[in-house]
DNA sequence: ACCGTATCAACTA
DNA sequence: TAGTTGATACGGT
């Protein structure tokens, strides 16, 4: 069990952050290890569902990039869309490749 | 493969 | 309040 929706609450308390910033990082921190999520599927579980856009920018705001596993989150394309932590994509390659979220080129 | 449109939330003036 | 942008998605050409 990766983090429960009110440790990110915790978290993500103290920052600037709008309701729906918030959904998208405590859903996103709900992933579990070795898997992953689409921008579209996170925004489905959000209850939003169409607002795989806002869910890239919620998180790019993502004040937590190590606590929270946004590298879990990926296009529909199979692609991994990007990343703002440290590494960029290419860290966030490896990382999905150590979980084995991704299979290897 | 490339381009345009759809859709939603946040940001800035 | 209106216009622009962005870690997308989907369909048409």
């Amino acid at each position: 069990m990766p983090l429960s929706r009110s440790e990110i609450l915790k978290m993500l308390d103290g920052y600037d952050l709008t309701d729906f910033q918030k959904e998208v990082l405590v859903v996103t921190g709900g992933i579990e290890k070795g898997k992953v999520l689409t921008y579209k599927q996170v925004a489905e579980k959000t209850g939003h569902g169409k607002a795989y856009r806002a869910v890239g920018s919620a998180l790019k705001k993502n004040p937590l990039a190590p606590t929270i596993p946004c590298h879990r989150v990926i296009k529909s394309d199979g692609d991994l869309g990007n990343y703002s932590g440290t590494g960029g994509r290419r860290k966030k390659r490896e990382l999905l490749l150590s979980e084995g979220a991704i299979p290897p080129s």
